[in-house]
DNA sequence: CGTTTTCTCATGCGAGTGCATGGTAAAAGG
DNA sequence: CCTTTTACCATGCACTCGCATGAGAAAACG
């Protein structure tokens, strides 16, 4: 929807916030959640400290609007990967998939997410941001279970719920040890197969 | 084994560097990761800051040792657990369910490995500390899931290695959704022995 | 005792922090 | 034209940071 806007410079707020957004990002990525500050982030978005300013009054704002931006980003791959409409199966696999720390793209998603979910403990807005997100997530999930079952690839005893929560947890829990170099990505990849495999129908 | 200490000033060092990681724990837990500083710790520990530094030179030498006391508080935690001989089964549960933020301490715990398990992402001594911790962990579940083999209340065709990584991803992965209040302590049990059911012998 | 070694402290330094402020360019309306 | 609104910038302020330094207190040894 286009806001009515304004008489002078025509800008683009939500561009300019997603620019910034973006250098919050690159800088958790490479640095860490500790180097976050104003002054660097407006240095790595090519803006100065004031035009920051500008659209995020405060650190904690901009935290909060790069972790919007994260769950918008997910939500943006997922939609991607449901709209391959292949089996059920395979897609509620691909789901999964998708948010494991599997190559470089999604390795740099996961650093950022696996940030925001230390950082979210201690704040609170990050924590109402979170759980804002987890059931959309967690539902997606159940559906997709619920949508394989119908096509008789899972068997229907499942608790379809139950088991997203399991399935996103084990995604979630297998992050840190996978960037911290625990695991290989076929390795992870195949823990994924072998908790799938339990769950066909007979 | 007794160090040959040393002519005055007879101090525990061992005491002191536990008492400064502690210290540490509480800062984290309390403020968060990005709290910590030499100060703080200092004001925490209840010392000066150059008694900090005496047994400490270095903040990221701070957080290691923090980290490295986290390990050996959760091996203690985990082999009282191992020392009740109960059922091999319930022996596992139990050691699950240690590990998950189902209580005010085992919370206080998470929250501080949730912390450690993204500031290790861009720390590279953290993440070879991390790297040393997780094969005693998962090598701890492995045996355990195989001994409930043995005993029979496992499903033989299990592979316990693999099960050992599920479960403790998964438990890993739960710990951010509860600590943000999106599941309660009752639910994570819940999908923890709905998981373990189904690994039951039949 | 005095010497030696261990331990602790206060303080300083340069750099970086979040945030507030005042000023200014630019575009649209009158 | 001039005014108004938007967008941006440079700078200042009070504070904290990690770390280094040098002095001094405390305890064992001679």
């Amino acid at each position: 929807m286009r806001k009515r806007w304004a008489m002078p410079k025509i800008v683009d707020h939500d561009d300019r916030r997603r620019h910034i957004a973006e250098a919050v990002h690159r800088v958790i990525h490479d640095r860490g959640m500790e180097s976050v500050s104003l002054r660097e982030v407006a240095a790595e978005a090519g803006m100065s400290m004031g035009a920051v300013q500008y659209y995020v009054t405060t650190k904690d704002q901009m935290l909060l609007l790069a972790l919007e931006h994260i769950g918008v980003w997910i939500g943006i791959r997922l939609a991607a990967v449901a709209a391959r409409r292949s089996t059920p199966l395979d897609l509620l696999r691909d789901t999964v998939l998708e948010l494991l720390p599997l190559d470089e793209e999604r390795s740099y998603l996961n650093r950022i997410g696996l940030a925001f979910q230390a950082s979210s403990v201690v704040d609170d807005d990050q924590a109402a941001a979170m759980r804002l997100g987890l059931p959309l997530l967690l539902s997606f999930f159940a559906e997709q279970i619920r949508a394989a079952q119908a096509a008789g690839q899972l068997a229907t005893h499942l608790d379809a719920d139950k088991e997203a929560s399991i399935l996103y947890a084990f995604a979630q829990g297998i992050v840190n040890a996978t960037l911290v170099g625990h695991y290989t990505p076929e390795e992870v990849a195949a823990l994924l197969d072998y908790h799938l495999a339990r769950l066909h129908a007979g």
